[in-house]
DNA sequence: TACCAGGTAGCGG
DNA sequence: CCGCTACATGGT
């Protein structure tokens, strides 16, 4: 194991970060430290008040994290398209600690199928289960519990949708199943998706029993770093009926809606006491 | 007990 | 092209 210290940059903060919403699986263990798995690796994250600490295994070196973190693109200059919407301005304010990861495409459409008609508790108990018994040990935590990769399509499939049904999956066994399905017919299914704008990919993704709108945004955003996609929850739903009536306008239709969508759902979950 | 949770497919109109 | 409902599970 090593130690990587980086300093943080402004617009950072790891527990708005690894709390909104957008991955699945790291716990809170004190204030300020997470630890969880990120590119099949086991890791430990704690924010001081200039750095982010982060322990992991020697096969990985700085840059790695800093892609995966996206902690070199200035979300600063992002927010900055968001200033001419004053809803937007409050929430970008509250929750500009958030960056969208850079997460593995497999897990995140695995994990946003999973999600459906959910609440993160569960997602996040479901997913932990799934890797226990389908991932491959990849370490020990810290309290020696063994840590699992997130299982991959091969190994979904070769369960069996009713393996899947077992750890509580219910109706959405059937869709993990056929998305896993999906992807060993089509090995380039991912990467063709990734080739294609916005709107296409969604479409593409949407071929995926178990796929709509909501899933197929959420899995662009989180997976494929489109930041141009919209997911809309129940949450965003009830944002939109309540400040924006006439639909959908820049810059919630921007090349940084996703962004606006982030800020909105995670500062509205906090306004109402919502604990992840 | 009924309702909700980062929804969607399948149906009838 | 709507709008409506079943769907698994666990928490409140």
């Amino acid at each position: 194991m090593k130690t990587i210290t980086i300093s943080k940059p402004i617009c950072f903060d790891i527990t708005q970060t690894l709390m909104c919403g957008q991955c699945f699986r790291f716990e809170k263990t004190d204030d300020h430290t997470f630890c969880g798995v990120a590119l099949d690796r086991y890791i430990r994250v704690r924010q001081t008040e200039d750095s982010l600490i982060l322990t992991t295994e020697e096969d990985t070196d700085d840059s790695v994290w800093l892609e995966y973190f996206d902690l070199e693109a200035d979300y600063s200059a992002l927010a900055s398209a968001f200033s001419t919407d004053s809803v937007l301005q409050e929430a970008s304010a509250y929750a500009n600690g958030i960056r969208l990861l850079r997460q593995d495409r497999w897990e995140t459409l695995v994990s946003f199928i999973i999600s459906q008609n959910n609440n993160i508790p569960r997602i996040k108990g479901i997913i932990k289960n799934l890797s226990a018994a389908f991932g491959n040990t990849i370490g020990n935590a810290v309290d020696g519990s063994p840590v699992y990769s997130f299982p991959t399509a091969d190994a979904l499939y070769a369960a069996g949708v009713d393996a899947l049904y077992e750890l509580k999956t219910g109706f959405r066994a059937k869709y993990i199943y056929d998305a896993a399905r999906t992807v060993i017919e089509n090995p380039g299914f991912l990467d063709e998706v990734a080739s294609l704008p916005t709107k296409e990919a969604a479409e593409m993704l949407k071929t995926i029993r178990g796929v709509g709108d909501k899933v197929a945004a959420c899995v662009l955003l989180f997976g494929f770093h489109r930041l141009d996609a919209f997911p809309i929850d129940v949450w965003v739903k009830r944002i939109l009926k309540t400040y924006y009536p006439d639909g959908l306008t820049p810059p919630l239709s921007g090349e940084y809606a996703g962004l606006a969508q982030q800020y909105l759902f995670y500062y509205e979950r906090c306004k109402n006491g919502v604990n992840i």
